[in-house]
DNA sequence: ATCCGTTGCGCAATCGTTTGCGGTTGATAA
DNA sequence: TTATCAACCGCAAACGATTGCGCAACGGAT
């Protein structure tokens, strides 16, 4: 059976399909009890408007894309929280457009969000995409973009990010000051915009402290795999760290568990930390402290700042980029320190 | 700047819309030269059709509804990486339509898929919806629909779900086979249709094997904070299980931890298995084996079965049960008894 | 009785495409 | 020369809703 359109509940009452979109609008000029015999054969005949019809006269629809690398288990499933945190109050869905890390998939996920008129759009860049594309792209489409978490440098547009520098400079600071010497540093990709980020700040800290850093103890590895790799080397020194700090998820995923393997006493004598959404952390024993790369905080405030370029009407805002503040989570074991002080 | 649309292209050229149309298309009806002017003025004019417009007439968009519980880390973002897999190349997207665990928002994500006219509906019940309602909410909706895992009893209509009974059955008798004689379950909310046949494929096993089910070794957990409750019970008795099943991730998140630190070795003095999507027993050290609660797999399954029923002209399809296999996976920590037997 | 202001509703255009049908060419066959 | 028939293209009506404007009816003021 056919769903009914207006204009059927129209013919029914032997009115103007005008009147019977006014009246279930509540509009003035249509009165009273008009207005109710309307609304109740319309609830009888179980009208409800088409979606289509609608935005194509309004020329928007409350959809907005997220196109993002990848669907990993961590981070995003937080991010996407706090976007519909955001998004489902104020009548706004969100369409999943994942590029599986290829940029000719995200391109083709931004003309999707062109052709089809949504209001927003979301974005977190594929590791593989050149600052020069991502430019380009964003600026043919002729909407709001928000980008987020996966950025490139000297982007023109709105952006949400860690304070990755600052994360990972607290994060050694804070083996520094729980007193470790020889602090290991385990670190993504070399030629991410995020990995150059986290080693800054995890070099500044060092020096601040007046630690040398040792080109021995800073690793980098692509996956998971290279990873386990390069904790095991790590923890075969004639001398090995006293402490490591873990850039990410992925990486304490290849990492933890080798130095786990090892038999080092964790944290009697090897302090751990990472940057993390916080979930990978509290999986492992002993537990792992971290900065706490917040997704739900992330998708919040990139949501809140589309929506907000999508109702200013002004279409002449400035870029603001803006940056997410990384909380430090205590858990056991790294509080072996502070507590022989006390 | 506006976009433009398919009558400016046409005015450009002094030509009908209609012929821009059918040239974009390669309609016979377009002569060769005409067609290709068009074809390079609306390239030039960065003409795209507007989706909201053709939609209207074709009465039918390429987007499918994804109405989950949740978007939790564990499970979801499988399903979805298998369900974008078939989508993607057959031109549909994925809604992502979030329910919070609330029937209410459940209903109202129905409604928007209703509204908008959706190609299809996947839906995994929330935990507190009634068998009723869910039945009566999927009548309503006037398209294509395939409910996966978490299904409610009798549903009229077509579904993809684990092999939940012979999941846990297999992960039971794969221990009682490596020599374990006091088996620990650990199981979800006892009301859920899920809980209720792994906790039968349990028994099964126990007693197809001449063991008996022994209550105190068979707990309830709502949550991860109770089943650290009910792990911790467990391995402070006087006599400790010797193998412990946990029928899920968010069960393992709780329980595991707990066991661990009771400080009993494993796998020398207890077996572990679970069923899982085969993250998180890897994200643990020792590792957990377990019967593959294939998220991907399923998610899969549910998208071709959709695209099958939002394909086929007829209406009157019959409504097909799906089962999908837990195959098992081998990891360190249950391969002790395997390899004393050698 | 005329004028004016409400009140209440219908007309028709519009959003951007698609598509059935008709009509105009020019060439070919009768 | 006149049917016949492709080959090509335009007209206009849809799809389902919204909205500016017009217009009738009616009451009250002049």
């Amino acid at each position: 059976m056919k769903r009914s359109t207006i204009k059927d509940v129209a013919n029914r009452l032997g009115v103007n399909p005008s009147t019977v979109s006014r009246a279930l609008k509540d509009h003035p000029d249509i009165g009273q009890a008009l207005r109710e015999e309307i609304k109740r054969v319309a609830l009888e005949m179980k009208y409800t408007p088409n979606q289509m019809a609608v935005q194509l006269r309004q020329r928007q629809r409350q959809l907005v894309g997220l196109v993002i690398p990848e669907i990993t288990m961590f981070f995003y499933p937080s991010v996407i929280r706090g976007i519909e945190e955001v998004l489902e109050p104020r009548g706004y869905q969100l369409v999943m457009l994942p590029s599986n890390e290829s940029p000719a998939r995200e391109a083709q996920n931004l003309k999707f969000c062109d052709e089809n008129q949504l209001a927003g759009v979301l974005i977190s860049f594929t590791r593989h995409t050149l600052p020069a594309d991502g430019v380009s792209l964003l600026s043919d489409l002729d909407m709001p973009v928000v980008v987020f978490d996966k950025s490139l440098p000297d982007l023109p547009f709105d952006s949400v990010m860690l304070e990755d520098e600052e994360a990972a400079c607290r994060a050694a600071r804070f083996l520094i000051d729980s007193g470790c010497k020889r602090i290991g540093g385990l670190f993504g990709s070399p030629h991410l915009l995020i990995t150059q980020q986290r080693l800054r700040g995890f070099r500044r800290a060092l020096s601040e402290a007046g630690l040398l850093f040792d080109e021995s103890l800073a690793r980098f590895a692509g996956n998971a795999a290279e990873a386990d790799d390069c904790a095991r080397e790590m923890m075969t020194l004639e001398i090995v760290p006293d402490a490591v700090f873990m850039m990410s998820d992925e990486i304490v995923m290849g990492a933890y568990p080798a130095i786990l393997r090892s038999g080092i006493d964790i944290p009697g004598e090897c302090s751990v930390i990472c940057i993390s959404d916080g979930f990978i952390p509290k999986c492992y024993y002993p537990e792992i402290s971290y900065l706490h790369h917040d997704g739900a905080g992330i998708g919040r405030e990139a949501a809140l700042r589309l929506l907000d370029l999508i109702e200013s009407d002004s279409s002449v805002v400035i870029p603001r980029q803006q940056m997410v503040h990384a909380e430090l989570v205590e858990l056991e074991s790294t509080k072996r320190i502070i507590q022989s002080e006390d």
